[in-house]
DNA sequence: GAGATAGTCAAGTGGATGCTTCAGTGTCGC
DNA sequence: GCGACACTGAAGCATCCACTTGACTATCTC
């Protein structure tokens, strides 16, 4: 029954930093180092580094070290994961939508008062 | 230039919690009252309250007051953006891969040595 | 109208988050 | 070898988050 998803939790709170989310943004046009990454964005190599790991840990991100820097990459897996979580459920009320334009159409022309109130303000 | 996007951080924010994507989840099915949401949740309703804001603040839901109960019922349009946030990078990351794998392809056969160490551990 | 129901507001609390600084470690380039 | 570079770890700190409790307000239901 939709058993509770760990990962999820992690993907979207990672996603949830516009910092973050910069970094997906550069890392979806490829690998970049760790200092690559922080550039744009006006902090200290090690906090970059902690959103690095952020991403590392729900799994949005993989990286290696060479020599002595470290590239990033994405992993596209874990986007896929977050991106159908959300489509499920707008597919779900979308479907819900329709059916429900479907009976108040169906429903237009008989005398029964059964509307609620819907759409306030 | 992809300007910055407040309301995905809110979004992901709220959808970074499991009992809120619980709501969502139940609500992508049709509207429910507050403590109708809070059902599953072993919480208190002024917490389960505390998330209908939350998910009210970034417009993934929408509620309404009608007499003593609050129904509320979920904003596609919101679960839509962030869904196409990520879709937007998922699909680069997927072309880049695709891109990459014909350029190995194509230089599969030339002595060129251009190879990344790629996937440790 | 009295008691139950459904929600709301405010204040407080413990734990997580997002940084910082500072002190390293391992590599690169000359 | 030595200085610069890229990163790493640990500690500290301010803020935010997810709750709770407790007091209160409407609205039903009988």
């Amino acid at each position: 029954m939709l058993a509770y998803a760990p990962d999820l939790d992690r993907v979207f709170q990672a996603l949830a930093d516009p910092g973050r989310r910069l970094m997906v943004d550069r890392l979806s046009r490829g690998p970049a180092s760790v200092s690559e990454l922080g550039r744009p964005l006006a902090m200290t190599l090690a906090a970059v580094l902690q959103h690095v790991q952020v991403l590392e840990a729900c799994g949005l991100v993989r990286s290696a070290k060479l020599g002595r820097t470290r590239t990033c990459s994405i992993n596209p897996a874990a986007l896929r994961s977050a991106e159908s979580w959300i489509a499920d459920r707008r597919t779900m009320v979308e479907r819900n939508l329709d059916r429900l334009g479907e009976y108040l159409a169906a429903t237009a022309d008989q005398p029964d008062p059964t509307s609620h109130a819907e759409g306030q303000q």
